[in-house]
DNA sequence: AGCAATATGAGGCACGTGTCTCAGAATTTT
DNA sequence: AAAATTCTGAGACACGTGCCTCATATTGCT
């Protein structure tokens, strides 16, 4: 647009230099930290700066540079419709990150066993990539993999699922404790007055999300729905045949059962299987992650909510705080906080 | 990171040239779509860049060209803590894009007005900004202004506030009429068994927006909740007053209410004259827009859920489109899009 | 004071693209 | 076939920053 004509000129470490009174080679040594400045002379920089307003051109800065950035993405190589979508999301991401010479490319691996991982990280070679997002379950030997990758200068993130504090810097999702939370205040909100079973089905119970989501379930209906009662998790191993079994089980055994917490992300098998047996109509049903079969069963009514997290942001955010730890800058907190979101069908 | 020591370099205008066998000042009038070039050249040069995958470093661009974009914001003068909120995001927006070149104003100004306000917009002069985007009620003058406006050459966006369809590409914000249905859904689902009356509360009804709403409101009540009565909606014009009497009348007038729908973006007077009268403990509310107000009802359990916008991803999301729109690209649609949002006490 | 060590300046090249100009080639028209 | 017209090429400069070298100025030390 304006052709800086109007007057309209951002500063350039030119000016800075002017108004410092210093050279452009002492600017550009303050301003990229290289030593043998004194300190006054660094001062007298930075108030320029400060009082010029200005701010680096990146776009020159990456131009001089030459810098591109090589990011690997881990998914695993097992997964349902969450994955599909998940890894979908992270390729389009990618594409839309080449203009900024971004170049990530995605590998399915297999997650299952931790010392595999690990010794895959481990076979990454500093020289091939710029940083490595992974999404692996929680495990010592990753996470230790994990520190050992950024000690050889690489950036990791791990994405989804946690290796650490999911307040850490190094992790991108949501807080799961608040994500089952949201699912319980939900569960007992849409119950009302309504008093019984809720049951809760996983995949598997042994991983650290799994546990997060059904203590924060919990503490909420604990807290609030003193009317609702909720046995132990039921793991499913991802396997249809004792998923149906489960479930046809509940509905019998349990008489009063009014609630079922799906807390997984891949939902689509008990969805069909609950289709299928025709359970109850009024049972609330709550699932995690939006997918073609959460996404449809929310519209037939076969689901009453949604929690999830925006994959597509996901993605994005990997990539630009991956981009952030590369070039020592910090990012936008609030751009890059993952929501937990609640979908119902008016707002898919 | 890499110096492009690795083989891993992109394509640049000059490989293009080499590779369609001419030379790089044809190459650059394909690319800018300059005329005097014939078909077959033209033809030669797409299929390079098809082949090679060139992405034009905007960086690069960019830095030539040496551009930078003005916006102007335009936020009504008057209003409580969603304008402020939202004018600490467009500011806090403006303050992280300033490395991308952009340098965004905001102005408050009176939006009652038509007539004011679109003069004020004819006022401006299109050497002194790129592109503006506007928050106003709509109406017939405004979006004249707005159209005479991009005739000028100015790109215009709305926001929050549409003037047109809220599908169209010139706003940024969430669709109320499923913002609405949202809302209605949630106070169904809420009031589960409880029939009665649904009392809905807005500043004014005769914007587009709140008409949107609370058509989305009454269909989905409509449609699933039949019994549930919800009467004409009750203006308070802002006035704390006013908003007492109607707040207090409708308690003791209808014997059976249990929910109410804030409607309007500015819910704070409601919410504290409620706590001030004392309003029955089991009334479901639901109100919109994250603002102090709204997140302190609900954690004290004042409000049952909130219906929102994020507005740092709006005021982002302004200037990521201006930006496009003067640059002549398409956006990441999916990056753009506005969620309707649904905030409980535990996914704040 | 004289010397070594350190700090700073001056200047140049590179990055990829936009935007000129001018000359020469290819094509069309006369 | 010659002239007029339209395409294309070659080359230059600019943008702001990073990074380098070499010379000179300044400081600290003995």
């Amino acid at each position: 647009m304006n052709e800086e004509s109007d007057g309209f000129r951002r500063p350039t470490t030119k000016d800075i230099a002017r108004f410092a009174g210093v050279s452009r080679a002492t600017v550009d040594r303050v301003l990229n930290d290289r030593e043998g400045v004194r300190q006054p002379t660094i001062d007298k920089v930075h108030e320029a700066i400060r009082e010029l307003g200005f701010v680096r051109n990146v776009a020159a800065a990456n131009l001089a540079t030459g810098r591109s950035y090589r990011f690997l993405h881990l998914l695993p190589r097992t997964g349902d419709q969450f994955i599909e979508e998940l890894e979908r999301y992270v390729s389009e991401a990618a594409n839309a990150f080449i203009a900024e010479r971004i170049v990530a490319r995605v590998e399915r691996i297999d997650m299952n066993d931790p010392h595999l991982v690990a010794a895959y990280l481990s076979g990454l070679d500093p020289a091939d990539w710029d940083g490595v997002a992974i999404m692996a379950p929680r495990s010592p030997q990753v996470r230790d993999a994990v520190f050992r990758l950024s000690e050889r200068g690489l950036k990791v993130m791990s994405f989804v699922t946690s290796q650490e504090d999911e307040a850490s810097d190094g992790f991108v999702g949501i807080d799961n404790r608040a994500a089952g939370a949201t699912a319980g205040l939900l569960m007992g909100r849409f119950l009302g007055e309504r008093h019984g079973t809720v049951a809760v089905l996983a995949e598997t119970m042994t991983s650290q999300d799994s546990l997060n989501r059904r203590y924060g379930f919990d503490r909420q209906i604990g807290e609030r729905f003193s009317g609702i009662r909720v046995p132990a998790s039921l793991e499913t191993y991802g396997d249809p045949d004792r998923t149906r079994s489960i479930l046809s089980n509940i509905c019998t055994h349990y008489r009063d059962l009014c609630g079922l917490y799906i807390l997984s992300a891949e939902a689509r098998i008990p969805l069909e299987i609950l289709r299928e047996i025709d359970a109850q109509d009024d049972l609330v049903v709550i699932a995690h992650e939006r997918t073609a079969a959460t996404v449809s069963a929310l519209r037939e009514g076969r689901l009453d909510a949604l929690i999830t997290q925006d994959p597509g942001h996901l993605a994005r955010s990997v990539l630009r705080r991956l981009k952030a730890k590369c070039d020592g800058y910090e990012v936008l907190a609030d751009q890059e906080r993952i929501r937990t979101e609640i979908l119902m069908e008016t707002n898919l």
